[in-house]
DNA sequence: CGAGATAGTTTTGGGACACAACCAATGGAG
DNA sequence: CTCCATTGGTTGTGTCCCAAAACTATCTCG
């Protein structure tokens, strides 16, 4: 059946892309999975032959990318070798916003196998001194790393906009930073890994979409809000973040709606982010700015009728404005994530009914909006990104020797 | 470099498929060509050998997927066979809304072999009536199809929500349609050829998107916006049609520019489309719901002041709306179809101008609004769904046996 | 303890592409 | 007009990769 979707470019095939490809495939298979599966199992999973699946996990063995348990997996019939990703591929996640440092150093099973971070105020911040409290936590993160471990990336999660080549951010508002390029600041530590910058909230949003690599997670069409200070997002169709043409997508911050309402400092008026962002929702409850979105729903709780006015022009705010979304985008999963994911308890119920009272095709689809309850998000997304790409082609890591240490 | 888009689950492969692969290589590098190629040219565009290419075109050939020419292409050294998608490769594309009933017959070189259409005012219309006019289109259209030809499928563009599988219109506001099969109503004239349903702003994008089978539009990510009666609209990116998870996706007209303003049928309030739609507009205007944005625009010209407010507002609400999308997708164009492309001259430079002021990343991306020219852009993208399938999957087509008539 | 069942390996075969040598046909230099 | 350089296209050989089937290994169940 002709679908719109199946217009995708094809590309040339040698046979050893079509080895590439099946590696691909039986580590996908591997990584998908949470349990350990045999070689029997990713056959019959994959549909290629026991003898072709036997060669390539021969050969992901070799490469040090899947670890054979020595335990048997039980049953009837001859008892099974148990495959699972290997602890020995590790990705790094940095993450620096207005509110927290952290490093996180994950695995290709997609555990945390260290973690080190603070909650400094980087409002207004001079960016080398971030980077040097993050690179401080790179450091007590890296000796994590398993004896002979290949740490194949490092990702940072930066609240801002970041250019396509993934190394200069652009602009980052509630940072005050511009044209920063943190590679040569942390190249002391990070030695050859590779470092990518990524937009906060869309790598939030990949770590929701895959939350270990190569395994899907819950909802495969989503829109990601992350709410700081400002507001980011992300929106995911198929379990791939949609980055846009020039890396810049996501601004569900600056999405309309009131126009003509507060001036925004981004140029416009009416933005969400002059409503549901954090600085907005304090300024209309009549707290200090450093107040956190935990604490004024706390305050609310207690009564306080600023914050339940805020809390409440908030949720309309982001019901509005998502509810849009939906009717563009058809997706039926929508993610609270970041500080706002704190008040989800409190305001998704809200969200949910706005959104579907303005949802046209609301009788058709299910609706759901959800928290994520990761608060370093972007930071494990960044290093999902990189563990996913492995997963994509293992190729590339096999041929790079997989037996380096670290 | 990882990136968040190179998460794409990979298939299966055979080496079948790898033959399938290249075959649609081969076969898409014919079609993208403006002028006719050789196997040379294809070889050394594709990087597969002239070998292997050779062997390939010669099965797209004796599949009537290609034809051969007899002159020669001239230049130093042996003279080339020219090589170009076969004509005798068609598509039916098909459209109905409120203002027009159209039946195209599109070849696999993205030609209108013949077209057939009417504008009858099928508003609140019974749908037996009107897929009795489409049926009379079709049946004017389908002789002219080569002789030996192969009509590989029918697409029908329609004003409203189809549901996932193509065959059903869940519903259609302005044509006041519900719950509508019109496969059996056209299977006289259809006998087997297959017969898939889509919303006609989206197929509109992927005519523009693709407007031959297999050859890139001017831009590859942008939003449509088709406006009608109400307001359709599309999201592209990569040169691909964003269906969303249930093909609901695209509903522009429906998403904010005034929450808490006008009621809309849809049961929101402030939408787009309460703004920026023909009945709208003419309202506004003050001049009779019947009245085309042709002539709406005509009036403007002449000074009368409610068509000039009317398209004002218009004009701001989709500068609104259209940056809000902007910044969400980091689409860098956007195309004005359907009737309301008609005004696009006037409100072109408007929109822009409202857009990018509300852009975040403005100033580091190209921002361009343009016209869609093709007034039953709907019927095109219909056929070329079809003939992009063909160009994508040659081998389904060449299993099928290319050989049989029409 | 043996039969059945399941896991994994080895062997053989076929399909697809790369490579290289070869043939074909034209334009241009002399 | 002849010859050669140049490019287009074909043919034959080798290599890579997967499928199929036969075979071995090891457990559970009766």
């Amino acid at each position: 059946m002709p679908t719109l979707a199946a217009a995708a470019a094809p590309v040339l095939a040698h046979q050893s892309t079509l080895r590439e490809s099946n590696l691909a495939v039986v580590l996908r298979c591997v990584c998908a999975s949470p349990e350990p599966v045999s070689r029997a199992g990713v056959a019959s999973a994959t549909g290629l032959t026991r003898s072709t699946v036997s060669r390539l996990v021969d050969e992901l063995v070799a490469g040090g990318l899947v670890d054979e348990g020595t335990a048997r997996l039980a049953g009837p019939g001859r008892p099974a070798t148990p495959l699972r990703p290997a602890r020995r591929i590790c990705a790094v996640g940095l993450q620096v916003n207005a509110a927290h440092v952290a490093a996180r150093l994950i695995d290709l099973r997609g555990e945390v196998v260290a973690e080190s971070r603070s909650e400094p105020d980087l409002v207004g911040s001079d960016p080398a001194r971030a980077l040097g409290l993050l690179g401080g936590h790179l450091a007590e993160v890296l000796p994590a790393a398993p004896e002979h471990g290949r740490i194949v990336g490092a990702g940072l999660a930066l609240p801002g906009v970041v250019d396509a080549s993934g190394e200069r951010l652009l602009r980052a508002p509630n940072l005050d930073w511009r044209d920063v390029e943190p590679v040569a600041g942390l190249r002391g530590q990070l030695h050859d890994i590779p470092l990518t910058l990524g937009n906060e909230a869309n790598l939030g949003a990949h770590a929701f979409a895959q939350p270990a690599p190569g395994r899907r997670g819950r909802s495969s069409h989503f829109v990601y809000v992350s709410g700081e200070i400002g507001i980011g997002g992300a929106v995911v169709t198929d379990s791939l973040v949609q980055s846009g043409l020039h890396g810049f997508a996501g601004e569900i911050g600056h999405m309309p709606f009131r126009p003509g309402g507060d001036p925004c400092p981004c140029g416009s008026d009416g933005c969400l982010e002059r409503y549901a962002g954090r600085l907005a929702m304090t300024r209309r409850a009549g707290l200090p700015p450093s107040t956190t979105l935990a604490e004024l729903g706390q305050r609310a709780e207690e009564g306080h009728a600023g914050s339940r006015e805020a809390i409440e022009l908030a949720a309309e705010a982001l019901g509005v404005v998502l509810a849009g979304v939906v009717n563009l985008l058809d997706v039926p999963t929508i993610v609270l994530g970041g500080e706002i994911g704190d008040l989800a308890p409190r305001i998704a119920p809200v969200v949910e009914a706005r959104v579907r009272a303005r949802v046209m095709a609301a009788g058709w689809m299910p609706l759901e909006v959800c928290q994520d309850p990761d608060d370093v998000a972007g930071a494990t997304g960044g290093a999902l990104v990189h563990l996913t790409q492995v997963v994509t082609s293992p190729a590339v890591v096999l041929a790079a020797g997989g037996g380096e240490a670290c």
